[in-house]
This record gives C-alpha cells, structure tokens and sequence, in this order.
DNA sequence: AAACCATGCAACCGCCCAGCT
DNA sequence: GAGCTGGGCGGTTGCATGGTT
C-alpha cells in the first residue's frame, strides 16, 4: 500500500507548463520565495498545480543561472568520472557542476554521454562480451527501444540461464563496462585478451568478475611496472620484503589468469594465488586481531564460486556474498589507508600540501577508490552517517578523482 | 508526402528518508 | 518509538521533433 498522494490528483494541471504559469511561479517565487512548503505553494501563487510539480519546474528551469544543453567536455567527464565512481547519484553530480540540474545530466548521460562512451566499444569489440553475459538489463524489459545494450542477434539467448540474474544492477553494469573500457586502454596486457573474444572462456560470469577485480586488486593502476596497489600498501607499511615477494609472482599469476583463460583449473589456482596473495599480505598488515576474516571469507567465496554449476539462487547468493566481501574489503584497505595516512603521513595543517607522503597516499587511496567502486553498490553499503554532502565528502575533495580523467593519469585514462 | 522510427527533453511517479509531533 | 508529512531523488514515461524509408 502506497502513501497517500501529495495532492488532489484530480484537480491539478498535469503536462506541459505554458509561459503563464511559469511567470506567475517565478515571479512570486522570486518575491515571496518558497515559504519552505512546496506543497502549499500552488495554492498561494493561484496555480492549479501538484507542490511536487512546481518544485521540479522550479529547480529544472525557472531557477536562475540554469544552463541546458551546450554540455562541455570538462563537464563530460566529470560526469563520466563521477557516474563510475558513484553511479547514478544524479544530484550529487549535478552539485558538482554549477547551473546543471540532476535531471539535465540524467537526460544527457542517458540519451548522450552512454552512448558516447559505450557505443565506441561495440563497433570494436564482439557483441557477446564478459558484460553481455553479466547483463540482465531491466531497461530492455520495460522499453526495449531505448535500451542501448539491446542484444543483437547473435547475443546468447541466455534467458533460461541461471546466471541471467539480477545479481548486478544496470547502474553496476555500466560503470563495470565504463571501468573495463578504460582498462583496455590502460592495460596492453587485459587489452590483448579482452579484445580478442576467441580468448574468453565460457566460464561462470561471477569467476569473470572475480578474476577481473583481483586482477585490478594485482596491477598497479597508474603504471603496470611499478607497484601494484596491494605492494604499495604493503611498501607505505614497510613491509619491502612482502612487496618483492608480490612482486616475484606479479607475472606468474598474470600468465596464469590471462594467457590460459580457458584451462578452468588454472583460473581456480591462479584464484586461489591471487586471493591467498592478498590475504596473506593484509593480514600481515592488518592490525587487528579479526582483520583476515573478511578476507578468508573472500577466499571462501571465490573457491566456492568455482562450482561448474549452480542455480540462479545460488549464483544470486554467491554474487551477493562476494559483493559483500569485497566491501570488506575495500573498508579495511580504507582503514589501513586512513590510519596510515592519519598516523603517519597526516600533513600539518598550515602546510597541507607540502608532505609528499600524504600526497603519495592520497594517490593510493583515490586509485584503489576506482578500482573497487563496482564492488560497492553503495546505496546499500554506505553508512548514512556519511554524508554525500557535496562540498565537505571526501569523494569529491579526492583531487585523484577530478584529474583522473582529465589528465590522463590512471586511475582513467583520459581517453574513451 | 506520408508513415515510421529514433532521439531528446520535460514532466510525472513512487519510493525513501529526515524531521516533526 | 511510532506515525505522519514534505522534500528530495532516481527511474520512467509521454510527447515533440527531426531523420529515414
């Protein structure tokens, strides 16, 4: 049962505005202001009007200083960095951009921006890609039409099977493509293998995703010969012989994972390297005495989402899970990377840029934000607690986030 | 010229959440 | 603490317009 409506559906204008009502809105707007209640507004201005309604022609396009259209490219790819980093928080974007309204960026990344950035990879790439297989594309059921990964005719019918589930959202989705698209850029190596379709193993899509985000968790994402992000952790640790212990089994894992994508039991080793890699690495960083737990569970997941065969609810599950774990995951590498940078490398505050430290690992911490970002859907994950206060979040005071994609500095290429 | 299709945009719908009582 | 309310938001729809057949 739904709540009861805001206003007397029956009795106000619904469609378009005419000129008439926008200059009787905007002109007591502008003498009386809002009063703080939308809801009595109409009938104070003598609208015949929902409050909801006039709030929105307000804010979209009587507000002063509104801009529509003439998106620029800075603008683009602020859009584009943001969208990957914390998905379709429309508002939230738009307060990062001055005269554009959340609806405005909806309408442009949905009609434009994605079809910009998504579109160029279809004409190089196979239809039936990692992503397709994942995709159980909500749009497409409801308005096919506008769908942009509306499967061609040689996309898997792949109604009936048991990974055609739900366990990623389309927001997810994109943004995993988004991120994989710019990895293909940055990473000769992926590209070799994500570019060339007869390589991919029909493997449990979860496997794909696991292997690429501990791929992503095993190459450094600023330069593929330097540090990974695990062995700068470990380095900004001190633990230099753990980093060149990573180090001496960076390729070994690599070849493992990419140059023999269809031999299933060597993706289960190189998993379980990889994983027990990571594992062994936090918990040797870890400071606290439960800090490996999310870690085994990790590990667990992984193992067990090599199972050649589930069902959907076990897929479900076993996607939700590893969600969940990762999410872990990432906490404990933010709170070893806030501690570390707190303890060790805070600047001081007359002199804040001057610690080339703590520049240093704000860098790390704004690379690892881009590389786990699909792990978290973070409507669910984010404590409320945290604001997404545009001005005073941490997302968007991570200058490596901004320059990102302008500057073509990895965590994004700079390119599309 | 007409029908059809694709696209872009404005507006609506319904849910969620915070604040208030 | 529970219920109510309005504000805010993201998803979706409807329509106008331009392009194509």
């Amino acid at each position: 049962m739904g709540r009861a409506p805001c206003c007397d559906k029956a009795n106000v204008k619904k469609g378009p505005w005419s000129p008439e009502e926008d200059a009787t809105l905007k002109a007591y707007i502008e003498k009386y202001g809002t009063g703080g209640n939308w809801i009595a507004l109409p009938q104070k201005v003598g609208l015949k009007r929902c409050g909801k309604s006039c709030r929105l022609r307000w804010l979209n396009y009587l507000r002063p200083n509104i801009k529509h259209g003439g998106f620029t490219e800075e603008e683009d790819n602020i859009i584009c960095s943001l969208y990957i980093s914390i998905g379709s928080r429309w508002s939230i974007i738009a307060a990062q951009l001055p005269g554009r309204t959340d609806n405005d960026i909806k309408n442009y990344w949905n009609t434009r921006l994605k079809k910009k950035l998504l579109g160029r990879r279809k004409h190089s790439i196979n239809e039936n890609t990692v992503m397709n297989r994942f995709s159980s594309s909500r749009t497409s059921q409801l308005n096919p039409a506008r769908d942009l990964n509306t499967a061609s005719p040689d996309d898997d019918d792949d109604s009936s099977s048991p990974y055609n589930s739900h366990a990623l959202s389309n927001s997810a989705l994109e943004r995993l493509q988004l991120h994989m698209q710019l990895q293909t850029l940055q990473n000769p190596l992926f590209s070799s293998f994500y570019n060339n379709p007869a390589l991919w193993p029909k493997i449990h899509p979860l496997r794909e995703k696991m292997i690429q985000s501990l791929h992503l968790l095993n190459q450094n994402p600023n330069n593929t010969n330097g540090p990974s992000l695990i062995q700068q952790l470990a380095l900004a640790n001190g633990s230099q012989q753990r980093a060149e212990d990573i180090e001496r089994n960076k390729a070994d894992i690599y070849e493992l994972t990419s140059t023999n994508p269809n031999n299933v039991s060597l993706q289960h080793d190189s998993l379980k390297i990889t994983a027990s890699k990571i594992e062994e690495l936090v918990n040797s960083l870890s400071t606290s005495s439960d800090g490996s737990v999310s870690f085994n569970y990790a590990k667990n997941l992984i193992d067990t989402a090599l199972i050649p065969e589930v069902d959907g609810a076990e897929a479900m599950s076993y996607a939700n899970a590893f969600d969940g774990a990762t999410s872990n995951i990432q906490a404990e590498l933010d709170d070893m990377g806030n501690n570390k940078a707190a303890n060790h490398f805070a600047p001081r505050e007359d002199h804040p840029n001057t610690n080339a430290e703590f520049d240093y690992f704000k860098e790390i911490n704004g690379c690892k934000d881009n590389i786990l970002w699909w792990s978290n859907e973070l409507d669910t994950k984010l404590p409320s607690a945290i604001s997404w206060d545009p001005v005073n979040n941490s997302v968007f005071q991570n200058e490596g986030l901004f320059q990102d994609y302008g500057s073509g500095a990895i965590c994004g290429s700079g390119q599309y």
